[in-house]
DNA sequence: TTGTACGCGTTATCAA
DNA sequence: TTGATAACGCGTACAA
């Protein structure tokens, strides 16, 4: 690490203003203003006098003062508890693409989880720094703190609703269509028990899933919960497997994260799949492909629910207006791979 | 989609301003707001009248004002090609942590290698909404956009370093010394024959990685040029395997895409990893551990690469200044898995 | 075709 | 202990 002798370069100097650019050039700054924006005409002269001073001062608008005056920042931000979870990460990328394609810059407010994190965040609404919030906190939020920013402020729900929440914009996977898929698949292939290990109780998400799954297969379900991690489905599946037989032909884990741990367990007790027990996820995370066997799971379009509640968000918030409630439910799809089969007789 | 009606609530009013507190306080907007900061003493009785109203009237200061009169935003950006990408969504997490620890705001500038958008992100520095910008475009960067930015901005080079450009805060992966450890690697295990499928010639890390291998393997080495994608892994790899025979016993890619392509062709043509040949890539995504076999590669340490370069990066910004050229190289780590083996005789 | 004056919301300076 | 004023940098209504 070294430190290299700038002089003043090591310090930011102040950089040229308008009205820098006015006096040098001998104009007002009203009328530098109007050079640079083309709202209303300039004379040739002036107008090429102005450029070139603007140039050599290299004078660029400071978008603080502007966004101060016109009293929006074309910011907002993106909150969600990881970053590093391709689910998010994706869903990130659709909301950068639709903010970028309306001119707008977005914030990445990553929680990890926590409420205090969450909280600065939210404050940054209220401060309003930005715009309007694309929220997937991916946990059960505060209902409280969210009501009493909603209808005040524009914020958008993605991927996760908010339980007893109302009036607000959101956008999601059919997390239903998605359980009933997976149950009807594993019906056909001739299924009749299974465990079903699933997210939190308190996610929207997790239980909508349930629900379809439950609906759909028509056996016995056994349920247990997990937390989403891999490490979870590990431990469900070899717990099972030690008290007794697992008593069911299918897995069918609530997210990809917590099937990798199921087949990691059913591959400990040298059980096969899917010969000995097929084996379902959710999400299609990129390694659900990679693995071996690769992962029969629902795909969820993370980037469309980012990009789908990102992009109506920002259709009232350029209008200087709240959302309104409007839901918008995105299509899943089922992606066969080589984790299922029927049953062993 | 429903749209209710809210009445005067679908559109935003104006929120309170530290005058309408003051007002109705019977203060100055100056009291108020060293109630609210506490730099410098006020009367308690008046302190609390003016506590009250601000809780009234649900004031909160416009952080945009205070950024104004202030000259700095606290917020920077992060430039990165890619969020979707492990390898950047993990870099970017290490970012956002330094950036949130030191209460900084990160806009997430994802360019999809687009040298317009890339250009565009970059305006937010030069009209200052952003007090500095962590950059890791992926790509061989334009030397001269960024030339021509450093010394006036204050800006971090992660991941990659610019050839050529000085005098910059910089913190990557210790490129060569992971490739060194793998030609050390295959070394001891006996191989003697490889091929190395390599990044974009442009980059920098990949030659160095390219040169760390060479130089510790000591054996014969053929090149083959990729572009960092599965599919490029594949090709390289199938076109081989179709002139005739690979002629080597050990595959290195520079990225654990590349190597996933690899795989798949190879297994595609009758040949089992690690039994015929040994298969070693370059990143550590998450899928490498998932895949079957289970990659040999050189874990990366993107997360301190984020952090690194941000926290470094804000430790001038906070001072006004802009950062001297200093250089980080953080260690990487062999993680030997089950791809690796002694070449079969 | 151009300029003056004001407002955006805050904080620092100076004065009382 | 408090307040009036200026300044941050810009856009624009109004005037000339």
């Amino acid at each position: 690490m070294t430190r290299e002798h700038l002089g003043d370069r090591s310090v930011v100097r102040r950089p040229a203003s308008i009205k820098d650019v006015a006096a040098a050039a001998g104009v007002s700054p009203t009328t530098v203003s109007h050079v640079l924006s083309g709202n209303r005409p300039v004379n040739e002269d002036t107008a090429a006098r102005v450029r070139s001073v603007v140039n050599r001062l290299g004078y660029v608008p400071a978008s603080l003062a502007r966004s101060l005056q016109a009293g929006s920042t074309s910011v907002i931000g993106l909150l969600i508890p990881d970053i590093s979870n391709t689910f998010f990460a994706e869903l990130a990328k659709g909301a950068e693409d639709a903010a970028h394609d309306l001119g707008y810059g977005l914030i990445l407010c990553n929680t990890e989880f926590d409420a205090d994190r969450e909280d600065r965040y939210l404050g940054m609404i209220r401060s309003r720094f930005i715009d309007g919030m694309v929220y997937a906190s991916g946990s059960p939020p505060s209902r409280r703190r969210l009501e009493a920013l909603m209808g005040k402020f524009p914020i958008a729900l993605a991927d996760e609703e908010v339980d007893g929440l109302q009036g607000a914009l959101i956008a999601t996977a059919d997390h239903e269509a998605g359980g009933r898929l997976v149950g009807e698949h594993l019906r056909e292939l001739g299924h009749r028990r299974a465990l079903m290990l699933t997210g939190p109780r308190a996610l929207k998400s997790g239980a909508d899933r349930a629900n379809g799954f439950v609906k759909a297969f028509k056996g016995k379900v056994v349920e247990r919960v997990g937390d989403f991690k891999e490490a979870s489905g590990h431990r469900l599946v070899a717990g099972r497997l030690e008290e007794g037989r697992l008593d069911c032909t299918a897995v069918f884990a609530a997210n990809d994260l917590m099937a990798f741990g199921a087949l990691t367990a059913l591959r400990e007790a040298g059980l096969s799949v899917p010969g000995d027990i097929s084996v379902v996820g959710f999400d299609d995370i990129r390694a659900a492909s990679l693995i071996h066997p690769p992962l029969t799971t629902v795909h969820q379009p993370a980037y469309d629910v980012g990009r789908t509640a990102t992009a109506q968000l920002l259709q009232y918030v350029s209008r200087g207006e709240v959302p309104p409630a409007s839901r918008h439910t995105l299509p899943v799809e089922l992606k066969v791979r080589a984790s299922t089969a029927p049953p062993a007789r």
